[in-house]
DNA sequence: TTGCGTTAGTAGTCTTTGGTTTGC
DNA sequence: CGCAAACCTTTGACTACTAACGCA
């Protein structure tokens, strides 16, 4: 029983808290569990006092747990339903584009103008300026040729399938239809039941036919038109899959019935379809004759604008036990019970002509034969007649896009969705957020079917569009009003706005309803400040908020003042520190005083304020230099930092310092001494580079005179005299492969010894060129092994490394030697390409194991490799050199492979040159790791190689004296 | 039945001037 | 000596949006 340890006991899944075992003092005080309101539970396990207790922990409900996985499931949900309404609407455009350009087929139009009787063509050729000099009769009479046109089209020549047109569907219900067809999928049924066009052929079919669904009419229309000379435009309303999740329609009800869905039907295609193979409870018969031309007789347009026309097709209630025996859909079927007829509802697809007279865009349906009445498309409009909304759930007007001839479009969504400014656009997407994004995606993709180039008469619709929103009317609902461009509420106004001079415009629901222009935003003196602005002397603050406390001291700052105002006993002590808020029109620029005897004003930071350029007090200015502070506190100048802005980061602001503000008439003098600073700073840089460089190579002869005495000390069992050594060493760099047992032999011995001696790090950049030239073929191993410790040590922090190799560059002699080869860049020619390939070929070819890339070190960094080769190299690090010891070079291998892979991951487009980069990474791409032996150079000249000599012999005397 | 208003929950924005110690 | 970096601590208010629900 004597346990020491209290056991926490707690479901181990639990993701908050995170027991463990706790030794708990002698005198543990003992708890009734109901002094705990938390689900703590004690269980006294022992006698009272000194009772050892075992504390039993009920995790509460794993609710958070589940509510997590269930609000995870929420947002995937919804990026998927918002991805499918980007996508489909995407596909819905292309689509219609792809449409579009057929119907400029000069067949098609042949056609069309040949099954066009010719009065109705010369009805158009008849309006021109010699004829009609009136512009407004030209119009006048254009409008007309197109409503006799229309009639004849809608009323006589083409007839409309009561199915086969586009139909908006709810996420539901097309997951509903992948999930069934999943099991059956076959490709050549539609389960949508859309007429099937697949070339501009199909089209012409329909043209000879006279029949088709109703988007195909419009598009046959649109054809016409075109034929005719008639600038048009095929309109499309976008029917996207919504990204709500429940758009309001009884087919959302799920019965768990596993209809089919509708049956396939593209009735021209199929020419003959069966009268019922339709689920829904309409049993649609049809009574034409098999012969177009016998169809036409049998449709006689009816009078009254074409809403009661006839019909092509009867239907006949089926009794409705009939339906649900056949396993239809209900969720379908429901919807199809009030499936519109889609001859007099407002289609998807439609046509605007363009009247050259009236330089506007007429709305012409072609089904109902509606021509200039742009409200009727709207399915939300209410139709004649009827105060009720009609219920159009297959079509819903979000996006219009009229499709001109040369194929690019236009959103005109504002001509034809009612209310459009309170619902439509925010439909599409307002503001900041997630809708915002929305907002931004549409018109991305308007951007990109729009005219890269504006006409006239795009800049004529835009005005139209814009005035239709004006004259929109005012909203029907409350969230209507909401940003609305001409009216505002009082209730939708955020923190910082008031409504400035009410001029009530009216009421809505008892609210009084207020222009949009009268709502002005305010902001706290503070933030005025920010603006480079005061509040006005006496002006009383238009609104009163709770003070925000953003940051810590704000938040003391507050404390302070509440417990000021408890101790004056003024204020309640849960009452929030208020704050005014000012108007634009309350304020007026700030003006600092000037300044007197070179003396700045300071605030109470010791730094001035200089937001804006306006803050600048008279006889001012600013230096924005970093080390001007300096060099004005040195020269004894009164100076202030000049804080520019702030930075915000865990609830702390910090000032941003842009150099400082000085007296006008000691400018010149501080201007100038910082510039000299400036200069001084970078030759001291300069000077200390040189030094640092100079040690670097110090160090490193030092170290190959140490090398070369020890191997002629130590190395007795070379066969080489040291003349043959030296002659070995000059042609080793032509010498790529080969002798590598012997030489591995040599060096180690040697190697062991000289161990110590590593090369400087940062040198390594250069030294496989450098000691290539200097020592190549010396120093066989260490070589691969120093430079490769360099390189790893570029990630370490704690090997020291020398700052910016790169920067030394320039400087270091090591660069003249590294000069000697000229630095390659990226082929520039086909020539150089053809030539750099040949060379990888060739070194290829020269080497024995896994392929190589040609280059030394400056090739490697300029001719992206590819990463393949790269990955199985690595492993091996066998791109050192095939002469690289097997035992050395795996020691590093597996930091060189992570840090290879890092690095490849950097830039993984091949075909794109590696870019510099930053710190470490800039030595690894910049100057590759090292290979010593597979270079790209050309081959040394002779002359060049006296003379790299002489270079060392003059190194070697310089360090000895 | 359906559209609207409300509400809950969440994501994102706005905010806007340390003090001290340690190491170089 | 002077400067720079690290460490400390965890917290709003408000708005916009979405989904869900209730009401008429």
């Amino acid at each position: 029983m004597a346990v020491d340890q209290v056991i926490l006991a707690g479901d181990s899944s639990d993701e908050e808290l995170d027991w463990e075992e706790v030794h708990v003092p002698e005198q543990q005080p003992t708890y009734e569990s109901e002094e705990f309101n938390t689900p703590l539970e004690l269980e006294l396990s022992g006698p009272a006092p000194r009772a050892n207790i075992e504390i039993t922990l009920q995790t509460r409900v794993k609710k958070d747990d589940s509510k997590k996985k269930a609000n995870a499931a929420l947002y995937a949900q919804r990026v998927a339903r918002t991805t499918s309404h980007k996508i489909h609407t995407v596909a819905l455009l292309a689509n219609a584009r792809v449409r579009n350009k057929l119907l400029n087929d000069e067949l098609l139009h042949a056609r069309l103008l040949s099954l066009t009787p010719l009065s109705l063509q010369n009805g158009f050729a008849m309006i021109h300026k010699s004829r009609v000099p009136d512009q407004n009769k030209r119009g006048r009479l254009f409008e007309a040729a197109v409503v006799r046109l229309v009639d004849w089209w809608s009323g006589t020549f083409f007839s409309v399938t009561p199915t086969g047109h586009i139909k908006n569907r709810t996420f539901d219900e097309v997951q509903e239809e992948i999930s069934q067809s999943n099991e059956t999928y076959d490709p050549e049924s539609d389960p949508i039941g859309s007429e099937r066009i697949r070339s501009v052929n199909s089209l012409m079919k329909h043209a000879l036919m006279q029949t088709g669904s109703r988007d195909t009419s419009s598009q046959l229309f649109t054809a016409l038109c075109r034929a005719l000379d008639i600038p048009a435009r095929l309109v499309v309303s976008l029917q996207s899959v919504p990204w709500q999740s429940r758009v309001r329609t009884s087919a959302v009800r799920k019965t768990g019935s596993k209809g089919k869905g509708k049956a396939p039907q593209t009735p021209v295609e199929v020419q003959k379809k069966p009268a019922a193979n339709d689920e829904s409870e309409m049993e649609e018969v049809d009574i034409s004759p098999s012969s177009p031309k016998g169809k036409v007789l049998a449709h006689r347009r009816y009078p009254g604008k074409g809403k009661e026309k006839a019909h092509p097709v009867v239907k006949f209630r089926r009794p409705k036990s009939q339906s649900t025996s056949r396993g239809g859909s209900p969720a379908l079927g429901g919807r199809s019970l009030k499936s519109p007829d889609p001859t007099t509802t407002p289609p998807v697809f439609w046509t605007e002509v363009f009247s050259r007279a009236d330089s506007r865009w007429l709305p012409v349906d072609p089904i109902r034969g509606i021509v200039n009445k742009r409200h009727l498309f709207d399915p939300n409009f209410p139709p004649i007649g009827s105060s009720r909304m009609p219920v159009q759930q297959d079509n819903r007007m979000l996006y219009v896009i009229g499709l001109e001839e040369d194929g690019f479009g236009r959103d005109i969504t504002a001509r034809y969705a009612r209310d459009y400014t309170a619902k439509v656009s925010k439909v599409q997407g307002v503001g900041a957020g997630p809708a915002g994004k929305r907002k931004e995606w549409w018109s991305r993709v308007v951007q990109m079917i729009t005219r890269p180039y504006r006409l006239q008469r795009d800049d004529l619709e835009d005005e139209e569009l814009h005035n239709h929103q004006l004259t929109e009317g005012m909203p029907t609902t409350i969230a209507g009003f909401k940003d609305h461009p001409l009216y505002a509420l009082a209730r939708h106004l955020r923190r910082d706005q008031v409504i400035d001079h009410p001029t009530e415009l009216g009421k809505f629901r008892g609210e009084p309803v207020y222009p949009r222009s009268s709502v002005i935003s305010l902001k706290t003196a503070e933030n005025w400040m920010r603006q480079g602005r005061v509040i006005r002397q006496g002006a009383q603050p238009m609104k009163m908020v709770k003070q925000r406390a953003v940051t810590v001291s704000r938040q003391r700052e507050m404390e302070v003042a509440l417990e000021r105002a408890n101790a004056d006993g003024h204020a309640c002590p849960d009452e929030d520190v208020m704050q005014g808020l000012y108007a634009r029109s309350q304020t007026e620029l700030y003006k600092p005083g000037a300044i007197q005897n070179g003396k700045i004003p300071k605030n109470d930071f010791g730094n001035i304020d200089l937001y804006v350029p306006s803050m600048l007090p008279e006889g001012a200015v600013h230096i924005p230099s970093k080390g001007a502070a300096k060099v004005a506190k040195r020269l004894g100048f009164d100076y202030a930092e000049a804080v520019t802005g702030f930075e915000f980061k865990k609830r702390r602001a910090f000032p941003v310092i842009e150099g400082i503000v000085v007296a006008a008439e000691n400018e010149n003098v501080i201007v100038d001494a910082c510039l000299e600073a400036e200069q001084d700073a970078e030759e001291k840089a300069r000077e200390k580079r040189l030094e640092r460089v100079c040690k670097r190579w110090i160090r490193l002869v030092q170290g190959l005179r140490i090398r070369d005495r020890l191997q002629r000390q130590y190395a007795s069992n070379v066969e080489h005299d040291p003349q043959q050594q030296q002659h070995w060493l000059d042609t080793q760099g032509a010498d790529a492969g080969g002798n590598e047992e012997q030489m591995g032999g040599y060096l180690t011995t040697a190697d062991d010894v000289v161990e110590p001696f590593h090369l400087p790090r940062g040198i390594h950049h250069y030294s496989s060129s450098t000691i290539r030239s200097v020592a190549d073929g010396r120093t066989g191993d260490e070589k691969g092994e120093t430079v490769h410790k360099g390189a790893i040590s570029a990630e370490s922090p704690s090997r020291n490394l020398p700052p910016s190799p790169t920067e030394d560059r320039d400087m270091d002699p090591v660069e003249g030697s590294f000069a000697l080869q000229p630095s390659r860049g990226a082929p520039k020619s086909m020539a150089e390409l053809a030539e750099y390939h040949a060379q990888k070929a060739q070194t290829t070819v020269r080497q024995d194991g896994p392929p190589f890339e040609p280059a030394g070190s400056e090739s490697r960094a300029t001719f992206p490799e590819d990463k393949k080769t790269r990955g199985g190299r690595n492993s091996h690090g066998s791109n050192l050199s095939t002469r690289t010891q097997t035992s050395q070079a795996t020691r590093s291998s597996k930091k060189r492979a992570r840090r290879r892979s890092a690095s490849s991951s950097d830039h993984d487009v091949e075909a794109s040159p590696p870019k510099r980069r930053q710190g470490a990474s800039v030595t690894l791409a910049s100057n590759a790791p090292p290979t010593r032996v597979l270079r790209q150079r050309p081959q040394k000249s002779a002359a060049r190689i006296q003379e790299e000599r002489e270079m060392e012999e003059a190194y070697r005397r310089a360090v000895k004296g």
